[in-house]
This record gives C-alpha cells, sequence and structure tokens, in this order.
DNA sequence: GTGCAATTTTGCAGGGACTGCAACGATAAT
DNA sequence: ATTATCGTTGCAGTCCCTGCAAAATTGCAC
C-alpha cells in the first residue's frame, strides 16, 4: 500500500522547485521584512517564472506558511484512544499534537528541518503570519474534534453522539488556546529554547486550571 | 467630559457615508457572495468613488467585518474585578463579553443593529470572515488580559505579576476559545436562536469541564 | 453673502497579487 | 523515434490598494 516506487525524474524536480521556492520566500522575507517582498523577487530568487510561482503556491501567504497538517499519525490516534482512562484528555491532545511541533525528523533530511527553523523565525517577526497559519487549520480541528469525541465516549460510553461531538469541539479549541498560549510565551521570549517546552509548560497550566475551583 | 455638542453637518455627513458603505459592501456580499463583489461596485451602491471607499476602510474586508471593540466598558470591568471572590473568573468574563455580544442598545438607533444581524448573516455564509474578526481582535486581547491579571492578583495577592500575566493570558485564551465554540455551535444551528444563548451554553460547559477530573 | 481656511472627495497613475489561456518545452510511455 | 502527458512560461487582464494633487464641500469670520 505504501508507494515506495522511485520518485522519477518529474516528481524529484517537483519537489526541489517546491523547495526553492518555499525557502527563497522565507529568506527573503526575513531580509527584507514579508510585506516588502514581491512575488516576482521570489520567483527570480528560485530560478521560476512568476506564473510558475502560482503553480506551486495559491498566495504569496501560502508559501511562507507551508502547507498545513491535515492530522495526527493513525498510530498516535491509536496510542490516544486506547491510553488508560486515567490519563487526562488534555495530556492525551499534547501527545498527539507534539508530533506537529517538534520536526518530523524522518521526514526529507533536515533540509525540511532546517526550513522549518527558519520559518519559525520568521512567524516570530510577523505575528500575522502565525495567525493566518492556525486559520488555515479548518481541516485538522474537524479531524481532532472526531477523534476527541471517539475518546470521550471510551470515557464515558454512556454519552450520546451528539454532546460528545459538542464537548469534544470546546476541549479542541480549548486546546489550541493551549497552542496560542504557548506561541505567545515563546515570542515573548524572543524564541529561545524549544517551542515544545512551551507547549508543555502551557498545556500543564491548563490542566491546573481545571482543578481549580474558581476559573 | 462627554463630548455632547451638536455633531455638526461635517460629522453627521461622516458617519452617513460610512454607514453607506458597510450597507453596501455587506448587502453586496450577501446577495452576490463576499468574493465575487468589487470595490467599485461597493462604492457605487454607496455612492461614493471608489478612491473614497479607502478613505474610510483600509480593505473591503474592513468593509464588511467593522470595527473592533476596543474593551469593555470601564464599569464592567469595575464590577469583574470587585465580584465576589467566590464567582468564577469565566464567568466573570463572559459578563464582560456578554456586552459584545448583545447589541449596545442605546447606540445610535436600531438602524446599526439591523446591520450587525446582517453581518453575522454574511458571517455565517462565509467562516472566513468571522475568524479574520477574530484575528483582528488583538487589542482586546492585551486588554483582556491585563484586567484578568489584575482579578487573579485580587483572588490571590501572593501571586507575583509575571505569573499573574502569564495565566491569565491562559485563560484569556480559553475565553476565546469559549466564543470560538459558541459560535461554530450557533452556525451549526444555521444561526437560528440568539447567539448569547450559545454563549452562555459554551462558557458553562467550559465550567463543567474545569470541575471534571479526566479533562 | 463673501472670502478664507480646513477637510473631504475625487481622478489618475501605478504597483503588486492573482487568474485564464495558449504556446512551448521537458518527461514519460510505447 | 513518436506520441501522449505534464510542467513552464509569457501575456493580457482583473482586482486590491496607495500616493498625489486638483476640485468640491464645509466651517468660520467678517
Amino acid at each position: 500500500m505504501t508507494d515506495v516506487k522511485e520518485p522519477g525524474l518529474r516528481e524529484r524536480k517537483r519537489v526541489a522547485t517546491r523547495h526553492a521556492i518555499e525557502r527563497a520566500a522565507i529568506e527573503l522575507s526575513l531580509e527584507k521584512g514579508y510585506e516588502n517582498v514581491t512575488v516576482d523577487e521570489i520567483a527570480e530568487q528560485a530560478d521560476v517564472s512568476p506564473r510558475t510561482f502560482f503553480n506551486y503556491f495559491s498566495s504569496k501567504e501560502a508559501a511562507v506558511v507551508g502547507h498545513h497538517p491535515e492530522g495526527p499519525d493513525a498510530e498516535k490516534v491509536e496510542a490516544f484512544l486506547a491510553a488508560p482512562v486515567d490519563q487526562p484528555v488534555l495530556a492525551g491532545i499534547h501527545q498527539m499534537l507534539s508530533s506537529f511541533i517538534e520536526a518530523k525528523s524522518d521526514e526529507d533530511t533536515r533540509a525540511v528541518h532546517e526550513l522549518q527553523e527558519r520559518r519559525m523565525q520568521l512567524m516570530l517577526r510577523h505575528p500575522t503570519l502565525f495567525r493566518q497559519r492556525m486559520e488555515g487549520m479548518d481541516e485538522m480541528t474537524n479531524k481532532m474534534t472526531e477523534i476527541v469525541a471517539r475518546r470521550l465516549r471510551v470515557l464515558d460510553p454512556a454519552l450520546d453522539e451528539a454532546p460528545a461531538r459538542d464537548r469534544a469541539r470546546l476541549v479542541v479549541f480549548v486546546s489550541f488556546a493551549g497552542m496560542r498560549h504557548a506561541w505567545a510565551n515563546w515570542a515573548d521570549h524572543g524564541g529561545e529554547g524549544r517551542l515544545a517546552e512551551c507547549v508543555k509548560s502551557s498545556f500543564d497550566q491548563l490542566h491546573v486550571l481545571s482543578s481549580q475551583v474558581n476559573v
């Protein structure tokens, strides 16, 4: 099932130019500021025509924010659903999400990882970009909601489907609040240290909040 | 202090055209879909030149999403800070925020209220617009954070300023998660009923979440 | 009301994002 | 080698948005 066939020249070139464009977009933006960079410049730097740029990315913004993750890996989902009943839901979600924070190290070499690093720096300089990235996570929100709903019904089989979805949605939004909080803190510290640490801290605080009366 | 002087012809005309533009933008968008409406059309409908449109709004989007509230009224803030210590923080925030949900009935007649109603319908058709509205709430986020931080220090005078800010930020993000949840539910039901009801329900659920062990 | 100052409106020129189309070029399949 | 497939490019055009300077409108003093 897992198509491991040779990519072929065509495909290889494709990912190469895609990478080149992303890189050009990010580096130029770090250099001159996102809004001072034109698509033409990016295209030139990436050695493609401006028209080709739009064959790869639907907008200038899309080139710098990168692809939105579509959802957690199946294995993470399994682990989440099958976790012991005393594991807090938020903790489980944290586990699932952390795979997105930490680079998927076995992706396509560490050139991708490098790019991700630079992207973070860029989003640090332009909070708008971070917000736009979060905005584009609709797909993931829906999938996460479904997953969490299933977990909730595992924990409480008496729960009907509709209310489960409802509560799941809320929990997912709360998780995203945690992510935003983590990001905000990380940005406040100038991006020093691992973002993953901040995420962990934020989720811990969420948990503390839950266990307090006067929230 | 409260400048109650006659607005003068100039000012009156100004708010009139502003209103005309907003109305034109929203009605046209409801009619033909947001992305199928051009600024030129809006300007024409509002009887101004396209250039004038941009004197009033910095972007086409700004005309339809309207002005972002800058923060809660001083009185609401006072009430929040002086509330009895057994009032949950989230409940207090709900109180403060609800003034934004419910139309400020004593504003400028109910033409404004009407416009707000139509705006909601439009955001229902175009979720992107709602997200962009939330995105533009940076100002408010900061103010809210400061207010909540003060409340936290009222509840626990031993709390230092930095940690108070930190937790306050998280609480504010969680509140916004509640708002999003409320909006999502409201949208799912096709915008029937009062949005304020959904908000109340969402905040109630947030409170329930807090009091459960396995969050 | 007349003249003057402050503001607002408007047209114009132009930059930059983005799209559809059709020609061209490179890769893959036979 | 030939053909089919797919990627690349240029071009023309639309739309969003901006700076600038001229024209119109309003506020104010006389």
